[in-house]
DNA sequence: ACGATAATGATACAATATAACATTTAGAAG
DNA sequence: CTTCTAAATGTTATATTGTATCATTATCGT
């Protein structure tokens, strides 16, 4: 279950690089380390607890001070995103695809925090856009952060 | 600007009391007090800057667990809204109406912290919850917060 | 009036985040 | 190859947001 397949985890960091690369930045040692953190983690986690991560799972001593200066730059070269409704961070699940993307949305179970990031239909973003100009407002980003439980957790929350 | 009409202030804490009555549950002087600062603040305001609307604007002192224990009854009793994105509060803006809601969505300015709470059509909501199902997730509301700029501050957003 | 429950006061502390300045590292220019 | 510069990271301090806990006070039914 923890154990991540690390072949899969070295070939995203190598994409992870290139992409920096192409974007005129580059991915060092610890912002990799930062960046394997959160694929180790899975699921959204904290600065805070990704520090722990980082040291408890991978071996590498990290302040917390560096690793919200790191997780900024991740954000900003699109390698991992920060969810605004849980002060969490998850490693972007379109590293590894050479093509743009829509602005994401993310499904954040509340109980387990698993992440899914999908692609909601161009036409309810539009639809939303309009709901927004018409209310006398720009949309800054489609971005949008949508509180869910996930099938396992779902069945828990019923149940209660 | 900040002139705010106290006699409509007056007249939802009237409608406020009313409501909680009905819930069976009793708007206090205190609660009373804090519910009148996030009328005046008329923007989104974290628990702490509450605090301060209240002793500075309104004369009176609560402490900051204070306010954040009647933030969460306000919340209960359907008069205040917490926003996930920004961790601040805002006034429901329909308290003076008396028929059941929609779960609330929200846009809000990144710049000034202006919320406008508005209706999303149903058939979106329907249509992100399928999507949400589908990737074996169940909304566990339909509360949506939508980052945006107000036509004012977006202006100023577009010139820089 | 008495006792139970709800509400608030007060203190401490945990968790999240940023500011500011020092030091080190990596590349570019000479 | 050295030196200069800019970027990255280290380090410390502190601001901001939020919760836990226990004491005290107010309210209400009996």
């Amino acid at each position: 279950m923890i154990a991540i397949n690390q072949q899969a985890t070295k070939s995203v960091l190598a994409q992870a690089h290139q992409q920096c690369l192409a974007l005129g930045s580059k991915l060092t040692t610890k912002r990799s380390q930062v960046l394997e953190g959160l694929l180790v983690a899975a699921k959204a986690v904290s600065a805070y607890e990704l520090t722990n991560v980082c040291r408890d799972k991978l071996g590498y001593d990290l302040l917390p001070m560096s690793v919200y200066r790191i997780l900024e730059f991740l954000e900003t070269n699109q390698l991992a995103h920060r969810l605004n409704t849980s002060n969490k961070y998850i490693a972007c699940s379109h590293i590894t695809c050479d093509h743009q993307h829509q602005p994401p949305q993310f499904l954040i179970c509340k109980t387990c925090n698993k992440v899914e990031e999908v692609e909601v239909p161009t036409s309810i973003i539009e639809s939303v856009a309009k709901t927004t100009r018409k209310a006398g407002f720009t949309l800054a980003s489609s971005h949008l952060e949508i509180e869910c439980y996930c099938n396992d957790c779902d069945a828990l929350e019923t149940v209660s």
